[in-house]
DNA sequence: CCACGAAGTCTTTTT
DNA sequence: GACTTCGTGG
């Protein structure tokens, strides 16, 4: 049963104001998820709201799942079936499923990745061809994102006058859309656009939606960019019952797009906007408290909020210093593993956090080596592999003959002597006949300059491709099995033991294309009508532990959690070790000599050091190998910012000190692990 | 067309 | 250091 007395007095002001606008301004720690799955709750429960009239919205997948974990641990699994708790995009992939005909789209759309934008501007680039110069391809992407996440089309795309690249892309944007359209896909930033376009031209799509979500909810408001902010402004429009949660100061996404303005200007734009503040910090010691007021209170221009906190001021803050970044990772994996023995801690209790993720690679292999289990969140190194990108473009191309990205990476993988010229004479047919890259391949005997013997191996693609595209077309169930006798047939593990030398890398990356099927199996099982496209799209979505199913075992308590800052905001936990708090880490390089966005760098600070309840541990190094060499050092100046007296600084190889009986314990521990993971 | 090796490039952050 | 892109020779 729910039970509203544990909460303080803003905090049930904000779940029980349900009708109308609501702001609620949050700081780190204070409750925010609580509000927000209580406030859920409430309406199930209380006012009896039918689920599927329910709406909450988050950034990333990571805060989706957590605010869902909680959810049903408050209302139990059935009470909260039907409520729609998702991402933007995810959002906005379930609107677009439903009405994306309307906008001249078919209905198996492809999502392209980023690196399938690329390719495509790359494409783009080549063909107009004009340019002496060199122009970078991503940073036109670049370009055309932030005009997309603007809601500017393409035809009113107004180029700064001297920036080559803005000039660029106003000639490319018009054709990259196009192309998109031709290739029928979307890419990320489309799922958001196209959607609100959906409703800004269809009116009766949007009042669908709108009649249904009686009671929306969006997390982490101050990451909003414009796109998504008439979104939601659009599904408000009818009911009015839109309540945002955000703190200015967890700000971390303006790179994206992302406008604080959108936050600070809600009760302007909300008439009868209710504002209540949660000042009242649960999470942390205050001592970790005071560090991130001192480190904050440096930005201008901020709403200034006084958190506070009940609790003692508990530990001091450790601040290591290691030679370089190995004794960085020794020092981080023993600490975590003292922590464990003297206080009784799980390895889900700690957390290590990062600003970039190629940080992640020296304690990933000390963990190992430790044989210590870990998670690593985001990186997503998995879906970019070479061989998995590979096989899922059979996948994609199947699913979507129009996707010619995905046709141009598999077309000669594995080998089959379709080589880069045949493909560009393809390509160019296809342009000047204005037909689609996959109707060029049937009509390959009209293509001048290709010898009989490769026009047969095109030929022959084709057919594959066309046939099983056909047969997935009619056969919705054993796809994981259809996809098995498929790579079988390709000769794709064959492809990757020629190929590569290494035996131990190709069995790797056979295994990789293996867990692909694994995963595709895996959300056959629990998916109610699994498609081909439907898997797709969650992995295109990065959401991947809905279905996985390995999450309970890994993700919960006995996992030291790894992941960049920016992927650990929403959560927390009991140990933090924050890592490489070094001049142009944190802050980031970019940030310092090019972009002016230390303040959001002092945020992404801020918010690392808010994650930790109990204790925290700051590292930074003298030197950092860097491509290879090793480099020299200096500490970030957001260290300064921390007032001394909360600061315990170490050097890494006095850090830790253990009795003899610790020392003894630590050791057969780890032996312990160890045989267990490899046997004898 | 393809295999191999050399040279060049890169590392924000997420969906 | 890892990965792509480029150039050479079969």
């Amino acid at each position: 049963m729910l039970d509203l007395h544990t909460m303080n007095p803003p905090q049930l002001a904000a779940v029980k104001h349900t009708e109308g606008p609501l702001l609620v301004l949050a700081g780190a720690g204070s409750g925010k998820t609580r509000v927000i799955t209580y406030r859920i709750a409430y309406l199930l429960e209380k006012l009896q709201v039918p689920a599927e009239q329910i709406l909450a919205v988050t950034f990333t997948n990571k805060a989706a799942r957590e605010m869902q974990e909680r959810m049903t641990e408050l209302v139990g699994r059935e009470r909260c079936k039907g409520v729609i708790l998702s991402t933007f995009h995810s959002l906005g992939m379930r609107i677009l499923r439903r009405d994306i005909e309307r906008l001249g789209y078919k209905r198996n759309f492809s999502i392209y990745s980023t690196s399938d934008q690329v390719g495509l501007i790359r494409q783009l680039m080549r063909e107009m061809d004009d340019t002496g110069k060199k122009y970078d391809a991503e940073t036109v992407l670049w370009k055309i994102s932030g005009a997309k996440n603007a809601l500017i089309p393409p035809d009113r795309y107004v180029p700064r006058p001297g920036d080559d690249y803005e000039l660029l892309a106003a000639r490319i944007y018009p054709r990259y859309q196009s192309a998109l359209q031709a290739c029928n896909a979307v890419d990320f930033d489309d799922i958001i656009m196209l959607t609100a376009r959906l409703f800004q031209e269809h009116p009766a799509a949007l009042k669908h939606w709108q009649e249904r979500f009686r009671f929306i909810m969006v997390d982490e408001y101050q990451d909003t960019n414009h796109a998504q902010y008439l979104l939601i402004s659009q599904l408000a429009a009818h009911h009015k019952n839109l309540c945002v949660v955000g703190d200015d100061d967890q700000s971390i996404y303006g790179w994206r797009g992302a406008d604080v303005e959108k936050i600070l200007a809600f009760e302007h734009d909300n008439p009868g906007c209710r504002v209540i503040k949660l000042e009242q910090n649960y999470r942390s010691t205050g001592t970790i408290l005071s560090a991130a007021n001192s480190v904050i209170k440096n930005n201008p221009k901020r709403k200034e909020k006084t958190l506070w906190t009940a609790s003692g001021p508990g530990r001091a803050i450790d601040l290591v210093v290691a030679a370089d970044d190995e004794e960085e990772a020794t020092t981080v994996v023993e600490r975590i593993q003292v922590e464990c023995t003297r206080n009784r801690m799980e390895y889900g209790d700690f957390a290590i956090l990062y600003r970039t993720n190629a940080q992640s690679r020296a304690l990933e292999e000390q963990l190992r080596f430790e044989g210590i289990p870990y998670v690593l969140i985001g990186g997503m190194q998995f879906y970019e592999r070479k061989e998995v990108k590979d096989t899922l473009c059979y996948l994609k191309a199947i699913d979507n003959t129009d996707d010619e990205q995905a046709l141009l990476r598999i077309i000669n993988f594995p080998r089959r002597g379709i080589g880069e010229g045949t493909v560009l004479k393809l390509n160019q047919w296809s342009l000047a006949q204005g037909i689609p890259l996959f109707e060029a391949l049937k009509r390959v005997g009209e293509v001048e300059d290709i010898p009989a013997a490769i026009r047969e191996k095109v030929l022959a693609f084709h057919g594959l491709v066309a046939g099983e595209a056909d047969r997935f077309r009619h056969r919705k169930t054993g796809l994981a099995e259809r996809v098995t006798a498929l790579f079988k047939r390709l000769g794709i593990e064959d492809e990757l033991y020629r190929t590569i030398d290494d035996r131990a890398v190709a069995r790797r990356k056979v295994e990789n294309v293996e867990q692909i099927v694994n995963s595709l199996a895996s959300y056959e099982e629990r998916i109610p009508a699994p498609t081909l496209s439907g898997f797709l799209e969650k992995v295109s979505l990065m959401d991947e532990d809905r279905f996985s199913g390995k999450d309970k075992k890994d993700h919960g308590q006995n996992a030291v959690t790894l992941m960049s800052l920016h992927s650990s905001k929403g959560l927390e936990f009991p140990y933090v070790f924050l890592v490489g708090l070094e001049e142009e880490i944190l802050p980031h390089k970019r940030s310092i000599y090019e972009d002016f966005s230390i303040d959001e760098e002092r945020r992404l600070m801020y918010v690392g050091i808010t994650r930790a309840r109990r204790h925290l541990t700051i590292t930074r190094c003298l030197r950092r190998k860097k491509y290879g060499k090793l480099e020299e050092r200096f500490p970030s100046r957001f260290l300064e910012e921390i007032p001394a007296d909360l600061l315990n600084v170490q050097q890494a190889a006095a850090a830790t000190v253990l009795t003899e009986e610790e020392t003894e314990k630590v050791a057969s521990d780890t032996f312990a692990r160890l045989k267990a993971m490899f046997g004898e």
